[in-house]
DNA sequence: GCTTTACCTCAACCTTGCTTGAGGTATTAA
DNA sequence: TTAATACCTCAAGCAAGGTTGAGGTAAAGC
């Protein structure tokens, strides 16, 4: 008889990433399932938005504990809404913003200072630019260890 | 007595990592050491700015491999000029101003998308930036696989 | 000359983000 | 009903980019 939710192959199908992710994602709590009789996964429908929206913040650099911490701003009870997600990805473009402007800056002074001998010193405005970043403050809070991990 | 070449503890120091990380880069063949008659590492002072350029590479989020591919270019019996490096770099900065504009292509359709849902589409402009930018072909073909890196 | 600090090698370990494989159960299509 | 898929768990493995530690040697300072 046909049952209700996904199965994890149409969302891995779906979603366009491998059964194995899935797994692992739900284990790394950022998706949820429940179980069928037989033990087998079954998923709502919005575990569709939240795969295709950790693959976009991996697209910016954004590692999968910050994307759970953000996940954690959405409602618990409810389906998030769109409008739910738009804040998400609001906190997420100040992230991106910054990591633009640094890879900006970073190009800009890139020909100078590695031709220049500069860059082992400690006053290279490349060799420097961590700090500067970090200095910034800017985004979220939630989104700290993201920034932290982009500079690494 | 006082011997000629830097030890890799002052380069270390210099550049701001750590010894293991200095072996670590001569084991991967991105920088080399003679050794003195106890043993001993020692280097040339262009290890400095090598190491600088990996840094500053790494944080354009190039791959170790990829700068040992670049830095293959270099030239091999004489010490690198200030016109190498430019050369050097001049490659990189095509390679990073893809990645700002594929960053600057996220940010500017992230909000529409996440909140609308498309994300788990085949048509998605976020879902499926990979291929357009690999599709540019723009950059040094010696940085391909950085390319790769960076979309992976 | 002695002690401290620096350096050596090699192997093992760490984190992130998964993938692979073995051994076994559920579901589905003919 | 039976074969083909699909799914399950758990452990191990992989790649990048290093770090840590043990056991031992070299160089430097007093």
């Amino acid at each position: 008889m046909k049952e209700s939710g996904w199965t994890v192959g149409k969302v891995a199908q779906r979603c366009g990433v491998n059964i194995s992710t899935l797994h692992f994602y739900e284990k790394k709590g950022l998706i949820r399932s429940w179980r069928n009789a037989g033990n087998q996964r079954r998923y709502k429908a919005d575990v569709l938005r939240r795969v295709s929206v950790i693959k976009a913040a991996q697209k910016m650099g954004i590692s999968l504990e910050s994307i759970k911490q953000a996940f954690a701003t959405l409602p618990d009870q409810r389906t998030p809404t769109a409008n739910d997600w738009k804040k998400l990805s609001k906190g997420w473009q100040g992230e991106l913003n910054a990591r633009i402007a640094y890879l900006e800056r970073l190009r800009d002074s890139l020909t100078g200072c590695i031709g220049c001998g500069c860059l082992s010193m400690k006053n290279c405005p490349i060799y420097n630019e961590d700090d500067k970043l970090a200095a910034e403050g800017s985004g979220p809070v939630i989104l700290d260890r993201a920034k932290k991990s982009m500079l690494a």
